[in-house]
DNA sequence: CCAAAAGTGTTCGAAGTACACCCATGC
DNA sequence: GCATGGGTGTACTTCGAACACTTTTGG
């Protein structure tokens, strides 16, 4: 699972220290296995819930991982799911040890255990592809948010800088999200607009082919 | 797995059908079961070889079905491939009953057997997504081909028509595809250019899973 | 008044889309 | 000579990229 949520203005990757052997004292990415009777989709939302005690969250598979080598205590075959998570739901559990767990900014992560490395990058690569599908910030960011908030989020899955002006014509063009009442005061500067994912993006859009 | 190749001059798929319950008599997709001791994409190596009795392939993961009920016998993780096998190179092998397999437009698939209706849509779609990204020409065309052909090829997979001279101009200016020696007479009219595909451009590949 | 972030338009090139006619061949 | 598919160019639209200054606030 790379569950990723906000945290300082940053993109943040949730990992687990290892406590045993193989890789004792790595960072690992979290995850369970799936039970049987239960659907990897449900497997996932379950482990989530117990890691991260949310439940309402953008949940998506994008890869699976089976070379037989890859967790050197036995066969295991594992699905990558992405996790979007909004920091004011996140409430870490008991379960979790406090410094078991730690966030990391997805741009820097620590060494990873396992193939991780490789789950996590293509993790991003999927979320990449799905940022101009689906609403990706209304996953990560809290009912009201500021436009240069979610340009935050967009650059940090792009992985580069994205002109301030262009990035508002497209998404206000898009008309996934629209301005609301109120501005957030931030500190020593002029106080930014408030915006919302509007009603489903339905309107919008057209279908091609059947 | 998802197995293509032009017949006919259409993109076809290959399916199986089930000589047991349940949905006997159905057609489905080729498959098998992962070996102790072998990767997800080596299983689907050894399918197909034993199924279509081809190696040289384009074997791509693109999703994971693990509905508990998706087979009513019991508990089953499929892994869905698409592989992409030149017609010339197919030797449909004894292990596979000749009228218990055949060929159908991958456009009009007969019912199918179990979750696959799902698995051949998602696909077709993964194919959609790699069109311009991959060769995808490359695996399912003979070493030298006409455009048209060639078009034909992504008109299947995008599912509706091409401006022929828009679709000519875009390969020729991507440099995926050089002229050669020779024309190819067909019938009763202007014989064809033929093109190959040039050497690697350094294009960025990226692979779903491993 | 200064620092710090918010907000705002125009121009350019690239890429895609629409569209109609002549060419070479076998019969 | 005609039917069949092969081959070619131009205009328009759309999208993304580059680019700099003014505004509002707190300190």
């Amino acid at each position: 699972m790379v569950l990723l949520a906000i945290r300082d203005d940053r993109l943040s990757l949730l990992l687990i220290r290892r406590a045993s052997e193989p890789f004792r004292g790595c960072w690992a990415l979290p995850g369970g296995f799936v039970l049987e009777r239960e659907s990897l989709d449900a497997a996932a939302a379950r482990e989530l819930a117990e890691e991260a005690g949310v439940t309402r969250v953008h949940l998506e598979p994008f890869g699976v991982y089976g070379d037989p080598d890859r967790d050197p205590r036995g066969r295991v075959i594992s699905v990558g799911y992405v996790a979007l998570v909004r920091a004011d739901e996140l409430v870490l559990q008991a379960a979790t040890d406090a410094d078991a767990a730690a966030w990391f900014p997805l741009d820097e992560p620590p060494a990873l255990a396992f193939d991780h490395p490789r789950i996590v990058a293509d993790a991003r690569a999927h979320l990449r592809d799905a940022l101009d599908r689906e609403p990706v910030g209304a996953e990560l960011l809290p009912e009201s948010f500021s436009l240069a908030a979610l340009q935050r989020v967009h650059e940090a899955v792009v992985g580069h800088a994205i002109d301030k002006r262009n990035f508002r014509r497209k998404v206000l063009a898009e008309g996934l999200v629209e301005a609301i009442e109120g501005e957030l005061a931030g500190g020593a500067h002029r106080p930014a607009q408030l915006y919302r994912y509007a009603g489903r993006r339905g309107e919008a859009k057209r279908e091609v082919g059947r």
